[in-house]
DNA sequence: CGGAAATCCGACGAAAACGATCGGGATTGG
DNA sequence: CCAATCCCGATCGTTTTCGTCGGATTTCCG
């Protein structure tokens, strides 16, 4: 189980955009300068405006921008951008999983990694990261199996 | 951020031989009855025996068998016999990361994820699986940066 | 002993995903 | 106008994934 390098990037580029939040929009070449390929990186950026995390100036003099609060800023929603939604297994959101299995009881077992994952994840907030505070301490959701 | 047909097979595999765990070793065949490619199966099968996680019978009559009390396989040891550890990012699990960047601070949140998620995984046995009960309740691990 | 049932294992191959790179178009400040 | 910058689709090499194949080995059983 592994992360792609987009949303490693991505989380990067956000963190760095937060920081510079007050200091107008940051162009590509900027933000690729920690060692970043930067056309790559450009895709990125573009996945980032069309989920709403970033606001983009074109032109000269222009750049990117975070779009909104930091507490709003969810590191699930800046991997879903970029990554597409978590997906631990088909069986999670297709319906007709396990072709001949009768009682496919894997399946709770996906569903409630995926809940409590994403949980996690919406768990940090660009704020959180920015001042380095321990991230939040929910407790996991309590899991009924689902009557299907 | 998805897994590999590798560990639904496999925890699919696990969770057959758990409930046969009383009627002697099973073939192949057999756990490939429910639609599961027979041959590809057999590559996984091999992981988990390497894993420790089921024994194997060879020769007429034999097959495959649970290894362990139900209560001590967990999901987290399935999937990384099958799809090795968790990795979410080069820069939890290596050092040098973040080439230039001099205060890497995504890095916490990698390594924060990559303990949560790890600890979700560890808290969830065959056991619990077939019986269908609610999973580990236990908490997030409270966190504290670390000083590096 | 011989054959059938089964696991074991390495190699191969098609298809998809990944990690970029490229080239050109559109927009805007100076 | 021109340079800086974002926008976007196409392409491309590499790696990973998802299997398949063929053969070797082990063991039961008659």
């Amino acid at each position: 189980m592994k992360l792609s390098t987009r949303g490693q990037y991505a989380l990067h580029a956000m963190v760095f955009l937060a920081q510079k939040a007050q200091e107008g929009p940051q162009p590509l070449r900027t933000i690729a300068e920690a060692g970043l390929p930067e056309q790559y990186l450009e895709q990125l950026l573009g996945a980032l405006r069309r989920g709403g995390l970033v606001t983009t100036i074109r032109g000269a003099a222009g750049g990117y921008q975070i779009a909104r609060p930091l507490e709003e800023i969810t590191v699930a929603s800046i991997l879903e951008s970029t990554e597409g939604p978590l997906n631990l297994s088909e069986c999670a959101t297709d319906q007709a999983c396990c072709p001949k299995s009768s009682a496919c009881i894997t399946r709770d077992v996906w569903l409630y990694l995926t809940d409590n994952i994403n949980s996690l994840l919406q768990g940090i907030t660009l704020q959180d990261v920015l001042h380095n505070k321990p991230y939040g301490v929910k407790e996991h959701q309590s899991y009924e199996p689902r009557l299907s």
